[in-house]
DNA sequence: AAGTAGGACAACCGCGGAATC
DNA sequence: GGATTCCGCGGTTGTCCTACT
């Protein structure tokens, strides 16, 4: 019944790879490929691996075309953009970044980007913006929406999420279900916030414009929800109860939704839609709607 | 120069769903 | 249909390196 075991654990090499170990591997998987068997392979392979640990190394790091080293300003916001949409799902982010693989862009959001965004929030706190490259400041935060932050806060943490959105000119933020404020981005600095102005839903600008103050008894206000049940209409609704939108490339405001259950064509969607650039023309935003992935379309 | 702290990254662990028997 | 294993994923840990004291 069932399958063979795994590997004998007493009995593999663990730890970090040698070179001939890598050059075992990927000497095997170009002659031969995987077979669709990780557990047999590294036998076959000649080494005293578990099947897992080949697949990982080579996924990781001995798979051809893939990039390590500095992500680009591109590759944060793409990063951001999806994190902030469909949260730490790292292989659907990184199938949006050729060459890069879920654990790099894992470690590259627990050690550089997340701290950048915490510096950027400690900043606004302080009623200030003084980072300037970031990618979607929240500048109202004070308690922080999603698991993004929890490294530093010991409150329960919220499960709803910040909203952010991109298009050519603007990137907007939500917080909360009644609350919310969104940025300005100037094209030439795409998301610096150094350069955003501010506006909100009532007209009022009590946020930054150009690395002014933000008032701060505003951030007071932000409500959280204790839901993850995301919906927005269009633009023009924007501020509404209810209405959250969690990211989105587009243009113009005129939207229309489709909603998705299968994380795949939302993938597809994706990779058609913002390819690269999140100031782009193409107009596409995501939210979650009664745990499904909805994808709208400003048209 | 030595010790320590923190950052960066590779690798491992454990879980859930799918596949197999 | 249930038991067992595989596979892929996200979270966590371990180790190396560098900067700082």
């Amino acid at each position: 019944m069932g399958r063979a075991p795994c590997c004998d654990k007493n009995n593999v090499k663990r730890g970090p790879w040698s070179p001939e170990e890598d050059a075992k591997l990927k000497e095997f998987i170009e002659k031969y490929g995987t077979g669709g068997n990780w557990i047999a392979l590294p036998q076959k392979a000649g080494l005293k691996r578990c099947g897992k640990s080949c697949r990982l190394r080579w996924l990781n790091y001995l798979r051809p075309n893939i990039k390590h080293g500095d992500f680009s300003d591109e590759e944060d916001r793409v990063i951001c953009s999806l994190y902030a949409s469909i949260g730490s799902r790292w292989s659907v982010i990184a199938a949006q970044l050729t060459g890069r693989t879920d654990n790099d862009i894992k470690n590259y959001w627990n050690t550089k980007l997340k701290k950048k965004l915490m510096g950027f929030i400690h900043s606004s706190s302080n009623q200030r913006i003084k980072s300037p490259n970031l990618f979607f400041p929240p500048p109202t935060l004070q308690t922080p929406p999603s698991s993004l932050f929890r490294d530093s806060y010991l409150e329960p943490i919220p499960l709803v999420q910040p909203n952010f959105m991109y298009n050519n000119n603007n990137m907007h933020f939500q917080l909360g279900t009644n609350q919310y404020s969104y940025f300005q981005c100037h094209q030439e600095s795409l998301m610096n916030p150094m350069q955003a102005s501010c506006s909100s839903s009532d007209g009022s600008c009590n946020q930054i414009s150009h690395g002014k103050e933000i008032k701060q008894e505003e951030m007071g206000q932000i409500a959280f929800e204790e839901t993850q049940k995301f919906t927005l209409d269009n633009y023009g609704n924007y501020g509404g109860d209810d209405q959250k939108a969690n990211g989105y490339f587009g243009n113009n405001f005129q939207s229309s939704q489709f909603q998705y259950d299968n994380i795949e064509e939302v993938k597809e969607l994706i990779s058609s839609s913002s390819h690269g650039n999140g100031c782009n023309n193409n107009s596409l935003y995501f939210f979650n709607d009664d745990n499904k992935t909805n994808i709208g379309f400003w048209g």
